[in-house]
RNA sequence: GCGGGUGUGGUGAAAUUGGUAGACACGCCAGACUUAGGAUCUGGUGCCGCAAGGUGUGUAGGUUCGAGUCCUAUCACCCGCACCA
């Protein structure tokens, strides 16, 4: 009988699917036990070999888990939502949706042909309703919850809110924004409803704030950290750029410290838990506050500006506000057709940025203002066509833009009613082609009055009123500073409260304070000077007026440069002077503040103090730009460089802590800043919020609407909201969310249902969020699934969670270390937290598996001008002797490098040729390594000259499919495959065949040396491809493959059944086994538990290689032998083992057979093959009975004849002698 | 720069507490059977050497009766983080 894998995989396959073999049991008195595999993303490529590799190791431990009795949860299913299926999609142009069931059709294809235990009953997708419902579920539970750091842990915001209640926010504890200011109790109570959400807002676990964010034109969208690589984009490769945007965030920050200690609970590797120590990267120091000197700046306006309490979106003049606002308030009742048009393309951010229509700037109104873009639109009526009012047009465009820094786009009527499209378009493109403000920018940079016509006033339209003046001169009370309280008497609260929506009031600031922080505290003596990431708030408002202009193109130029462009400039030191100066906390002498983009806005407060002595940045700046550089370390010289050791040198010049050490100043200088109240210990983590929102289609809809622009979330009794149908759903380069597109996508409170655009009315419809959810928020929380996948009315019930608990072992890949691993740590504590589920840590054990290799084929194509064996750089008639040889290796390399400079893309060849015959060629990289090693065992054997030629050649990847394992090319499928080269010439053997080169590199498409397991499947079987992708090499390391190689674990497979069958049929016998046979059986089992426990598949795939080789030799055909054996191999090659149990008489599954029991008694040996050393050489090798004592051995090996001859008449020193082990003579 | 990891034949790799280096497999060499071989079987195969023997785990030291394994220094490669204050 044949070994038929084919007949056998596929009864096997199907055998299991119909009985639901595999089915982890809801209820069970067994021990549980966990195995998951990171799920995979559907791509379009489908699965190469290097995909089931962890799989395969995961079965293995499933299966073999079974065998031991444990109820085994081993699921899989499909991360369907995000970029790459998206990217598939759009890439193939067809819908997501399609694509990603073509592609998980395809996947569970390939998956089902290995033969996985996997209890398909519960798979998961996250792009299904019934999945992601939950996905929305968990979003709202972390918008309902802030983190307290007096529990340590997230809580309901009612919670908060009572505090906020009874004792207003003082003595509140909470990881949250900056800046919030203080309130009482009766503040609270006194705030409106939409002051209070904002308030909590900005506690939330889920906030929306406006950040700088990784915006990725090319594909769209905002990426978080974890998906940048190198400045660019994980997917892709696309520039990303850092740009301000309103987004959802999740405040991860929160659970930094847990994240971090609780690496330490669990079972990873060492470099996985290092790299998320480094992601997260905790450093202790302190935060020191330095007030700017108001005195030392010559310009006088901080101070005005500090005793200001204008609100930053006030951008009226203030002397005339209440006119303007007034006015406004009218013209936006009174709106022209083209104004209401524009108005509703430009509302709701419906372009990515606030407008407000009818806004007063300086002593305008301006019909469309988008004030984080300083961008006015105008929409012109039929009146200004005159050549007057253009003239006063052109002024009134003029003033804006200089004086208050707008940009003013025009438009007429018919324009906007006629291809309102085009318009905005326009505006769009004006929008991304300005930088973003702060709010408080320039803003106090109160213009002076200037007589001209006000803007926006139509004196002919609707009979409006046609100016400010003219309404001053009607006797309209003039607000003379903008306070909301005088608003408010005059009826305009709402139209106030509309326009202050989103930002803060900075009027408590009453001086500049520069906070920074430093791990070094116990250096503040040191302090020369400060700098400012050039980003920094701060930089515009201390500018001095003579350095204005050399500040602000210091940072216009920094902020040109792309991400990726600052970081591979490093060592260019650059920078500018603000002008102002900081007073130094305990000194009080003034320190100047500069500006650099060594310090980066993102990290700390994106402050430093330079202590040029202990900091080699600071002090490479200082020494650049001549800044003082104050020695504060006792002995040390710094003439070179800094001395940055925390170590036990003492500090001097440094007022009280001159002779401290690092470690007592630190603590010295932590406490004197508390005291005067400018700073404090503080740690800092350089993990930052996770922004949460992509501009993508293809991804978790958020259950939230919009009031006023104010996030409201929607009941979670009416999820899931579901992904609508969008006819385009195609990213946009400016940022405008595909959904943007749907039609059927506003909320109803009264229906409590998504309803069409068209009957948003703001009372009881309300646009819903355009955003959809990121990759990484589906698969932050499946395994939980999981454990309960079908339940509809909660993520996971309570029983199965108490259950199943945790995953014991997860295996996967460590490109998700700083991605899906942490962020499945972070919500997984947040449900802890919140009591959803029990554990702390979700992955007790965690196994990354090395990367698969792919091994390139390779042809080299000879260059044009290249004439086969010799070219323009041939030598004829190298002399034969040494010193000729050396001559022309350097002649040579010579040639190599002249031809390098003018061809840099192109390889050579090496050629040799001894009277005229071709001896041989060399060919690669390291030519030139070889090179005279190869010249001279090519002449020392014969001494006639030999030639030398050179050819130039283009090395082409040819598809290794095409080339068999010996290296040999199919030269007619390769010409087929590439006809465009039928012309072409490349380097051949001598007896025409191409010569064909290997190098290994990722496995992928374009480097054609993709192998699929469906192939290896076909042609070997699915047991072959498990076995020998487990006898590769260690699982965690990277390795080629190598399909020649798996002929060996083929035949291993074939021998393996010819010790049950032969050409007749089963040939197993009932006869008692031989002591010999059952030592390999016992040997076996150990040696396979111990592997399987220890992860180490590829040492027990030798193993059973081992033993069947040696019950081959012996002839072993019992029952007694053969059945135990088969359960041994059963999780690595379950086909074949199934076949073989059955073939055996039983007629259920191997599966959850006992695994065999280890008797150790079968391995006790009478007698022992010594190797016997002398002075640690073995020599030769003696065998002798075990119970010998060490006398007696000594004796033995004393009267060996081979002991007298090594021994040569000598008498040894020393006996070593280990009873088991060894016999060493040291002589 | 900081952190983690890996260096062993032509190749993938073994080597439990320090105890016979290279198991197992690929490839290669020789042979058998075959019309044929990308089938099967037998033998050989770290390197140098006809052999005896010598030599050998990136390099240089050290500890030890004995080191791939432990210690010190150093080199190379891979991965993660990175003007992180």
């Amino acid at each position: 009988m044949r070994y038929d894998h084919k007949r056998i995989e596929d009864h096997w396959q199907k055998y299991w699917a119909e009985n639901g073999t595999f089915q982890a049991e809801d209820k069970s008195d067994k021990p549980k036990y966990y195995v998951l595999d990171m799920f995979p993303y559907p791509s379009g490529a489908g699965l190469h070999v290097g995909h089931p590799l962890g799989y395969i190791a995961s079965d293995i431990y499933a299966r073999y888990k079974r065998h031991q009795g444990f109820n085994v949860l081993h699921p899989q299913g499909y991360d369907s939502f995000g970029l790459p299926a998206e990217q598939y999609a759009i890439q193939t142009g067809q819908h997501p949706a399609v694509t990603t069931e073509a592609n998980i059709n395809r996947y569970r294809e390939q998956l089902d042909k290995i033969g996985f235990s996997f209890d398909w009953d519960r798979e998961v997708r996250t792009s299904s309703p019934e999945y992601y419902k939950w996905t929305q579920w968990i979003f709202i539970e972390l918008f309902n919850s802030w983190y307290n750091k007096n529990s340590d842990k997230a809580e309901h915001v009612d919670t908060l809110i009572g505090i906020f209640e009874t004792e207003g926010n003082a003595n509140v504890n909470a990881v949250s924004d900056d800046n919030i200011a203080v309130f009482t109790a009766a503040d609270w109570k006194g705030y409106t409803k939409d002051q209070q959400e904002k308030i909590v807002l900005k506690y939330r676990l889920t906030y929306l704030a406006e950040t700088e964010v990784n915006w990725c034109p090319a594909l769209g969208t905002v990426l978080a950290n974890d998906e940048i690589v190198n400045g660019v984009s994980e997917r892709g490769g696309y520039p990303v750029i850092r740009k301000k945007m309103t987004q959802w965030s999740m405040r991860i920050s929160a659970y930094a410290e847990r994240l971090l200690t609780g690496l330490d609970t669990i079972d990873w590797t060492e470099s996985l838990k290092e790299s998320q120590r480094n992601w997260i990267g905790k450093s202790v120091g302190a935060s020191v506050v330095f007030r700017v000197i108001d005195g030392l700046t010559p310009d006088p306006s901080p101070k005005e500006r500090g005793a200001s309490s204008t609100p930053g979106y006030q951008t009226a003049d203030k002397t005339i506000v209440a006119a303007l606002v007034e006015h406004g308030k009218n013209n936006r009742k009174d709106a022209t057709q083209a104004e209401a048009l524009l108005w509703e393309a430009l509302r709701n951010k419906n372009l990515g940025f606030k407008f407000r229509r009818q806004h007063a700037i300086g002593k305008y109104i301006a019909d469309f203002v988008a004030l984080e873009k300083r961008l006015i639109v105008e929409v012109d009526g039929g009146y200004h066509n005159s050549s007057e009012q253009n003239e006063l047009d052109e002024n009134r465009t003029l003033e804006l833009e200089q004086k208050h820094f707008f940009k003013v786009l025009r438009f007429t009527n018919e324009q906007v009613t006629n291809d309102i499209n085009s318009v905005l378009t326009n505006i769009r493109i004006a929008l991304s082609n300005r930088k973003s403000y702060k709010v408080d920018d320039d803003l106090s940079d109160a213009p002076p009055l200037s007589k001209g016509e006000g803007l926006g006033v139509r004196p002919e339209e609707k009979g409006r009123t046609s100016s400010f003046e003219e309404n001053t001169q009607d006797g309209l009370t003039i607000n003379q500073n903008g306070n909301p309280s005088i608003l408010e008497g005059l009826g305009l609260k709402d139209f106030f409260e509309d326009i202050t929506d989103g930002f803060e009031d900075h009027s408590a600031d009453a001086n500049y304070t520069i906070e920074v922080f430093t791990t070094r505290p116990d250096t503040i003596f040191g302090v020369t000077f400060m700098t400012l990431a050039p980003e920094h708030d701060l930089v515009a408002k201390i500018t001095t007026p003579a350095q204005k202009a050399a500040v602000e193109e210091y940072v216009q130029a920094t902020a040109k440069r792309s991400e990726r462009e600052r970081m591979a400039d490093v060592k260019t030191i650059s920078g500018v002077f603000t002008g102002a100066y900081a007073e130094h906390p305990f000194t009080k002498e003034p320190i100047p503040v500069w500006i650099g983009d060594y310090v980066l806005a993102g990290y700390g407060t994106g402050a430093v103090m330079a202590v040029p002595a202990g900091d080699q940045r600071d002090y490479d700046f200082a020494k650049h730009f001549g800044i003082d550089i104050k020695n504060i370390f006792d002995g040390q010289d710094i003439s070179v460089e800094a001395y940055g050791a925390k170590d036990n040198v003492k500090l001097q010049d440094s007022d009280f802590l001159d002779g401290a050490n690092y470690k007592e100043a630190t603590k010295k200088v932590v406490k004197a800043l508390e005291g005067i109240q400018q700073g404090k210990g503080k740690t800092n983590y350089r993990l930052r919020d996770a922004v949460f929102s992509r501009q993508r289609y293809w991804g978790e809809p958020f259950p939230v609407y919009y009031v006023n622009g104010s996030p409201q979330l929607i009941d979670v009794q009416h999820l899931p909201i579901r992904l609508p149908d969008v006819e385009k759903y195609l990213p946009t380069e400016d940022g405008q969310p595909p959904l943007g597109n749907s039609r059927e996508w506003a909320w109803s409170i009264t229906e409590n249902k998504v309803v069409s655009n068209d009957l948003i009315d703001e009372v009881t419809v309300f646009p819903l969020e355009l955003n959809t959810m990121p990759g990484w928020a589906g698969s932050s929380w499946y395994w939980l699934r999981y454990m309960d996948p079908h339940n509809n009315d909660a993520f996971v019930s309570k029983e199965a969670e108490d259950y199943w608990q945790d995953v014991d072992l997860y295996i996967g890949g460590s490109e998700h270390a700083t991605g899906h691993l942490l962020y499945s740590r972070f919500w997984n504590k947040f449900l802890k937290d919140r009591g959803f589920v029990k554990k702390e840590e979700p992955f007790k054990k965690l196994i990354n598996q090395g990367m698969i290799l792919g091994t390139s084929a390779f042809v080299y194509r000879l260059s044009v001008g290249s004439s086969g064996n010799n070219n323009e750089f041939g030598l004829d008639d190298v002399g034969a002797n040494l010193d000729g040889l050396l001559i022309s290796y350097y002649y040579v390399k010579e040639c190599i490098n002249i031809f390098e400079k003018s061809k840099a893309d192109k390889h050579f060849r090496i050629s040799f040729k001894r009277d005229g015959v071709y001896v041989g060629a060399k060919i690669g990289n390291n030519i030139l390594e070889n090179l005279s090693q190869k010249l001279f065992s090519l002449t020392t054997s014969n001494t006639t000259a030999i030639h030398i030629g050179i050819d130039s050649f283009q090395k082409l990847h040819v598809d290794v499919s095409f080339v068999n394992a010996s290296d040999e090319l199919d030269i007619e499928a390769f010409k087929e495959w590439r006809s465009d080269y039928n012309d072409a010439k490349f380097i051949t053997e001598d007896n025409g065949k191409y010569i064909v080169g290997r190098e290994v590199e990722k496995m992928s498409k374009s480097k054609y040396n993709v192998v699929t397991p469906d192939l290896i499947c076909e042609q070997y079987g699915a047991d072959t491809l498990r076995l020998y992708e487990m006898f590769l090499g260690p699982l965690e390391q990277a390795k080629p493959w190598n399909t020649a190689g798996i002929t060996g674990v083929s035949g291993f497979l074939k021998k393996l059944w010819k010790l049950y069958f032969d050409d007749n049929g089963l040939i197993v016998t009932a006869n008692p086994a031989t002591p010999e046979a059952l030592k390999i059986l016992h040997r076996t089992i150990k040696k396979t538990q111990d592997d399987i426990e220890n992860f180490s598949f590829n040492t027990s795939v030798s193993a059973f290689m081992i033993a069947v080789n040696e019950l081959t030799a012996i002839n072993c055909h019992e029952r007694s032998i053969l059945e135990p054996l088969s359960i041994l191999i059963s999780p690595y090659a379950p086909h074949i083992a199934e076949e073989l149990w059955k073939q055996l008489g039983h007629q259920t599954s191997i599966s959850t057979v006992p695994f065999p029991h280890f008797n150790p008694e079968y391995l006790v040996e009478s007698s022992k093959e010594y190797p016997v050393s002398f002075n640690g050489k073995m020599r030769f090798k003696i065998e002798l009975p075990m119970d010998l004592t060490i006398e007696q051995i000594q004796e033995a090996v004393m009267a060996d004849e081979r002991t007298i001859q090594q021994l040569n008449g000598q008498q040894p020193k020393k006996f070593v002698i280990v009873p088991g082990k060894i016999i060493n003579l040291v002589g």
